[in-house]
DNA sequence: GTCCAATGGCTCGCTGACATACCTTTGGGA
DNA sequence: TCCCAAAGGTATGTCAGCGAGCCATTGGAC
């Protein structure tokens, strides 16, 4: 038997300053600051993120020269994402192997969030959340729909109470977005979308896991079908 | 509503060293070098995690004090993994969050892995695989069966043939693992255990995803009721 | 017996990233 | 009106981490 591989992959996925610009821009293009929104202080978010305030710097400005964001000084100040946002050029090369893995783990992590969830004695806080975002969702625009897309379902991994849960959600879906960028939104594809949150939604805040990740799954495997049609 | 903290988390865990440290040390305490084989060449393990020689030489001078690897210079060294292990100081304090956030990781995780797993037509290496780690975690012995049981569930997750996915379920174990440390592994469970291992895999061979969550959701209950049992 | 390829062991200069401190701008409150 | 707190903007010295190269050791191949 071989080693696996995935045991020794690299110990960092670039270097400081790529491993910023990443995240921030994994915060705005899922929707998590949305556009007009305030990112934190510099001084805070540098904290927050274990970098320093140099480099957190460096990555703001290559998101304003990227047209994602803009600095205001002074009190009442500090960097506000656009509106609308910059459309990032697609490009059409896509490994299939990334792809496969990429659908393969937001699978797997989605639907054990939407059972987890489901299994747990969500607050009121938690459910009018879920509520909210998937309200959002229902009544965005085409341009910001993968956005609130996005939020209702990092609602529902939160809605585990497990933080790192939560972060490999982002991070699947993340890598399954910028896959998703290169296909077109179609109108029906979007109302058939609604209906299945709806059907999770409800399924969560009833407490019933089992239906929970069974609505969950399907969702998830029509825009898996969709890529695999559209990208191979 | 507040911004969700688990997108602001810090954007690297730790210096290199520590991570390399961490690295390695997973390595081993998954089973993935056992003990008395040998890990890579310095300058190909370097390549492979991403990091300069000398730092990894400086992680694994730090393996060598706490006794876990010995090196040896030559045509036919390198660095080989001690045979018996040292056994950690296991301290007693455990976070109550960190538990369940492990757990709940995990539980995604793995029972996703294993339906995933259980969906894809396997070559015969992979099915000879899980079959000979499920053979070596049943003759495996007190002291390693943790490795032995880590690595079959490693080779489940590699049956997936998602990389990101097989990480995901190597990190998760890493972390449940080191509380499993702080409580004692009793015989009756260990036979237990290994009957819910055949379960899984057999589901899993016979190609069942749904059978193979459910036997893969059953078996880590086990584990996580023990856990929350002696850590509370 | 000799050679040599593959391994661990070591050194040095360079660059990225950090901590810290200070400057500039802004708008609300005393 | 003035002040000042909070935000972005800038400069500097220090150090971790890297790349590259070389040395030392070992055991099999010839």
């Amino acid at each position: 038997m071989p080693l696996p591989d995935a045991l020794f992959r690299p110990v960092r996925a670039g270097n400081a300053f790529e491993e910023t610009v990443e995240r921030l821009m994994q915060a705005i293009r899922l929707g998590v600051v949305g556009p007009g929104e305030r990112l934190p202080a510099e001084r805070d978010l540098a904290t927050r993120l274990g970098v320093s305030r140099v480099t957190l710097r460096e990555a703001i400005r290559s998101l304003q020269d990227a047209g994602y964001v803009e600095s205001r000084r002074g009190r009442y100040g500090g960097t506000f994402v656009n509106s609308p946002l910059p459309v990032p050029a697609p490009d059409r090369r896509v490994d299939p192997v990334e792809l496969a893995d990429a659908l393969t783990l937001r699978a797997a992590v989605e639907t054990g969030a939407a059972e987890c969830a489901a299994g747990r004695a969500l607050g009121p806080v938690e459910r009018r959340n879920l509520v909210a975002r998937l309200t959002e969702c229902r009544d965005a625009s085409v341009d910001s729909y993968r956005r609130k897309d996005s939020r209702l379902h990092l609602a529902i991994a939160e809605a585990t109470g497990s933080a790192s849960l939560t972060a490999a959600v982002a991070d699947a879906r993340t890598r399954v977005n910028a896959l998703l960028d290169r296909i077109p939104l179609l109108p029906p594809n979007l109302a058939h979308s609604n209906d299945q949150h709806e059907l999770i939604v409800t399924h969560i805040v009833a407490g019933d896991p089992e239906a929970a990740r069974r609505a969950m799954a399907e969702h998830l495997d029509g825009t898996a079908l969709l890529l695999r049609g559209f990208l191979s």
